[in-house]
DNA sequence: TTGTACGCGTTATCAG
DNA sequence: CTGATAACGCGTACAA
């Protein structure tokens, strides 16, 4: 390891000189920092990351913590938050591992943003008391300390329940994900509050948990009782692409017999046939804001939680397909 | 900031025993370990990473890196490095970020997994010169010192044409990733030699470079032409599904006008009407595969480069509907 | 068994 | 403009 030592060795100067020539400080001559400057790089020198974090106290870097639900990994979230951080001479890393947690504490990041339900809220609640920077995009804490950043569950709920409801299907599901899950419990609250206000709609929750599988799971138990023109409510787009899976073995037909709508606008949800009604929001902008808030947080700048909007996505499975 | 020094002043002892106790060191009294521990703990105290990784000289973190071409991120292969990683005490970090090149060198991370065309090659021997520890999944270096997990292009290619080549088509087309990617450019080397194999077979090849959009503009230079029974190779699923957009407005059938097969077995082929042929290969098997190299290297053990083998996927896109 | 003292690689203060 | 020197938080050889 070629350290600033060796360069000050090399260059017979002292090492501070060579400090302030390599951060450009004005306090050194230009002629001795281009001869610095030159030295260094012909020795490759690399300034060592653990050394001048533990004496400037900060790495620049913001942790981004993600649960995998099944599969479809967040691309276009992390993009977001990369090119935001970016603009502000900030990197991003997905953090992943036992250890990973401790990452914050540890002072390994500045900052944090989070949106894995595996993540134990008690441990941020801890965390945000030790003034560390936290978004959250996943919950809703009662610290004042942490930021959200929530997607607007509430409109997309409705708005799909209310497409749903417009076909008059003579039962109603709703499958749900775990129930741990922010997203899950809150869709499915307002779901409820939104069913209870017409007394004669007759529906019935399943329990589901954003995999497949349970989607699978959930359109096995309603195929079963044998009724027509069912609506069917997934909590996210994963379980309703399970029922696909499971309902192109049965002779029940999609957006006729079965009414399906999603939730996240996934990329297989605009090429399955036919084509899932679901609910979308840009992950991109998600992301972005998300970034936007730590960095408001490390600048001191109290910032203000905020909601992602959500847009109906019609489609086949909810009324049928029209030639 | 609650540090060692802290516990040693609240304790009334010296930090040294303090750092033995918190380290299991069998040279402290249980009974003095057991008090430590215990106002460590009351104390909130969490190690802090740059002083711990200034002494140890390693960090046990490993770092990836990705590149994303069209938002399909790789889940499982990340599951496949984090879960084996994680039985050796090893964390993950996915990188990104302008500067997070800079990582291995300025050791941060102990090691890398390099997939991601952008990341210059010369950039990679650098480091490897310096002894630092990597593994690429998607470029062939002469250098010894780094590690290979490659797929096996070559048995992928081949599978895929000849099922192509089986259908009889009039005219073969290979539509290309970004002419700097590996992947593209071997499995288009292979294709040509394939195809050059018999004489009689005509064939061009389009440019493209591994998105949806290219995609869609090599399927409109091909439906122009108003060839019939053609066959498409196209390097990636991808821009495969990008022709499915394109073609779906023109009057060509998929499977009988024009056959058409990917590579990767993305999500979206199993779902895509009709069902697109592909060549198949295990993603987490891909990283933890890449995970076991890493930890090789570390180990001092030589990690002997590998190929992770593909299968082929037949499919209607091919075959046409059968009913 | 415990304490003292040094070093890891940087940055930053303070004299010169 | 430059050099010596003290932190930063932790681990450990050596001394007590």
């Amino acid at each position: 390891m070629v350290g600033i030592k060796d360069i000050a060795n090399q260059a017979g100067v002292s090492i501070s000189t060579v400090s302030y020539a390599l951060n450009n400080s004005p306090k050194v001559k230009e002629e001795t920092r281009s001869r610095i400057m030159k030295i260094a790089d012909e020795m490759n020198y690399i300034p060592n990351m653990a050394g001048r974090t533990l004496k400037r106290q900060q790495t620049n870097l913001i942790g981004v913590y993600l649960t995998n639900y099944g599969g479809s990994f967040y691309g276009s979230l992390l993009e977001g938050v990369t090119k935001t951080l970016g603009r502000h001479g900030y990197d991003m890393i997905v953090c992943s591992g036992t250890k990973s947690h401790l990452f914050l504490p540890e002072k390994l990041i500045d900052g944090a943003i989070i949106l894995d339900a595996t993540f134990p809220t008690a441990e941020i609640e801890k965390y945000a008391e030790r003034e560390l920077n936290i978004v959250v995009l996943d919950r809703e804490l009662e610290s004042e300390k942490v930021c959200h950043v929530l997607l607007d569950n509430q409109a997309g709920t409705t708005l799909a329940l209310d497409y749903l409801l417009a076909q008059s299907p003579t039962k109603t599901y709703i499958v749900t994900g775990p129930d741990h899950t922010y997203d899950s419990n809150i869709r499915l609250a307002i779901a409820k509050q939104e069913l209870e206000r017409f007394e004669h709609i007759e529906y019935e929750v399943l329990e589901g948990n954003f995999t497949k599988e349970s989607g699978m799971r959930a359109a096995k138990k309603i195929a079963e009782k044998n009724e027509k023109n069912v609506a069917v409510f997934c909590l996210n787009d994963e379980m309703a692409i399970g029922m696909y899976d499971y309902l192109a073995k049965t002779d029940l037909e999609i957006g006729k017999d079965i009414r399906i709508i999603g939730f996240d606008h996934s990329e297989v949800s605009r090429y399955i046939q036919p084509r899932l009604a679901t609910v979308d929001y840009s992950m991109y902008k998600w992301g972005a804001v998300a970034a936007e808030k730590i960095l408001a947080l490390l600048e001191g700048t109290p910032a203000k939680s905020e909601r992602i909007y959500t847009t109906l996505i019609r489609g086949e499975s909810v009324e049928g397909v029209q030639d």
